[in-house]
RNA sequence: UCCUCAGUAGCUCAAUGGUAGAGCAUUCGGCUGUUAACCGAAGGGUUGUAGGUUCGAAUCCUACCUGAGGAGCCA
């Protein structure tokens, strides 16, 4: 294995003399009358290393064999470079090809590809300096998360993947069972879930919210990351089918400590990835997105924007634009009016609060007037919604009533006897946010469909790797 | 799921009813401490699939498949 120290981006750094080994894959190779310049590349760094491999050192059979895709390891000495280009090369001892890749076949060519072109080469994709630079920035955004939290005391912790609680038309979900389907199909008879492996029907989470309210209040502060699943039929360049959420849930806070934290949060991750992957970020503004350094010294530069919905309203109506869909009080905001308000009107990211009770979830927390209740979006240009979060609702009383009223559409009292009873038990204000890891990873990276910032992506009619 | 657009060589694209082409990639040859290397040549196609219109279809029509963008749902 390739130990610390010995990563491409390592050598690069390292100072000429130097004996070292270097293994990693061919992104092209150059030959010159009595030396062969070959890129290689570990996946550790956008700079592939020169290797410099002098003719006759290996059989031209071998030098045949290093072609674009190829795995090598080669063993030598690092020198000053002679050429432009990069400050050291690796001058070849031994080399050794591990894994021809016959470039009849072999379907990436050095030059650019498309996005689209690349999404069915799952298999390979990983290895193009673009999913390089996107997949070391996802490692570094999932560190940021952890350091932001860990910095603060939050407790991570891990809610189930498989969940009974059918949660509040969170949207459609994908059903698990252990039942044997071709039987039930046979037999004409509905299924029996009480039969099935949980003795009720289960289905994959959509949220670890409930659960990460339990534990809020048992060790105040937490947050979960991990992957979410909506079985939606959505065909757009923002949804994925399964996807990574990070849920946390805070105990005596309210909805301004709620927006506090999520502003905070916001920045810091986008301060900590451009401290970690500039080279990569430069990368992707260079082929992808110009305004990206811009977009992310966005985030940084002052405090987000904070309107309540009324206020949003207000704006949209007098903003004297045709609007597709309409803009009074008591509609939801629609994809046009949030990119409207975020990268036209403000600018920058924008906290809008207090939403009309009957488009938002039972849980989030009455206001006093009746009408609104504590939730809060978080909308950044080009992305949209990238956090929406709330004020759970702590009073027995008031939840219950809420849930009742919900009770003809299909919600179910005592499905949720343990959510009440938190609030019997020990309750206290509280509040969380939930932010799409993906959504998140567009922002950061410039990327502009979300298949291409997670390495498999599962899509209506995809999940081939 | 709905609306719109697209599908031609491995890749990126041209050809608008009349002989399917270019650049890159690939193969071969040449040149060169090269770095999107360069120069020359060659191979490479059932134009997404199935029908239809026409003397003749990549091109027009219908259905389907696949992809992209927009909408809804949301993170």
């Amino acid at each position: 294995m390739i130990l610390p120290g010995n990563y491409v981006r390592d050598l690069l750094r390292s100072a000429p003399g130097a004996a070292v080994t270097a293994r990693g894959w061919v992104k092209t190779r150059r030959d010159g009358k009595n030396v062969h310049f070959i890129q290689l590349n570990d996946g550790s760094s956008p700079t592939d290393l020169q290797v410099v491999l002098d003719e006759g050192l290996v059989a031209a059979e071998v030098v045949a064999k290093i072609t674009t895709g190829a795995c090598l390891s080669v063993e030598g000495e690092l020198v000053a470079s002679l050429g432009k280009g990069q400050a050291v090369e690796l001058k070849a001892r031994t080399l050794t090809v591990h894994g021809a890749a016959n470039p009849e076949d072999y379907p990436l060519q050095k030059k650019k590809h498309n996005l689209e072109t690349l999404r069915p080469l799952g298999h390979l994709r990983a290895r193009t300096n673009t999913f390089g630079a996107v997949f070391r920035v996802r490692n570094a955004l999932a560190r940021a998360i952890h350091k932001f939290f860990q910095d603060r005391g939050f407790l991570y912790v891990h809610t189930p993947v498989i969940s009974s609680s059918d949660a509040e038309g969170a949207g459609s979900m994908f059903q698990v069972t252990a039942l044997d389907l071709d039987q039930t199909a046979r037999s004409g008879e509905p299924p029996d879930f009480a039969q099935d492996f949980f003795g009720r029907r289960t289905f994959l989470t959509v949220s670890g919210q409930l659960e990460a309210e339990i534990l809020a209040l048992a060790f105040a502060n937490v947050y979960t990351f991990g992957p979410t699943f909506r079985a939606e039929n959505s065909n757009t360049p923002r949804h994925l089918a399964e996807f990574y959420m990070i849920e946390p849930e805070m105990a005596f806070c309210d909805l301004k400590d709620d927006q506090d934290l999520a502003e905070a949060f916001l920045k810091s991750l986008v301060e900590q990835v451009l401290g970690d992957c500039r080279p990569d970020l430069e990368f992707l503004s260079k082929w992808y997105e110009p305004e990206l350094f811009k977009n992310l010294e966005v985030v940084l530069a002052g405090g987000f924007e904070r309107i309540s919905y009324t206020e949003a309203v207000a704006l949209l109506q007098k903003s004297g634009r045709s609007w597709e869909f309409p803009t009074e009080w008591g509609c939801d905001l629609q994809s046009e009016h949030e990119r409207y308000l975020t990268e036209e009107l403000i600018k920058k990211p924008v906290i809008v609060t207090n939403y009309p009770r009957e488009i938002k979830a039972f849980y989030m927390r009455s206001n006093d007037d009746e009408k609104t209740v504590a939730a809060m979006d978080v909308l950044v240009p080009r992305i949209g919604e990238i956090i929406g979060g709330s004020q759970r609702e702590e009073r027995h009383d008031v939840l219950l009533a809420k849930i009742r009223e919900q009770a003809a559409r299909g919600m179910k009292e005592e499905a949720y006897w343990w959510y009440l009873e938190l609030r019997r038990f020990g309750g206290v204000e509280h509040a969380g946010f939930g932010m799409g890891f993906e959504r998140m990873m567009m922002y950061l990276t410039g990327m502009k469909n979300i298949r291409d910032v997670i390495p498999f992506p599962r899509t209506p009619g995809n999940a081939e790797f």
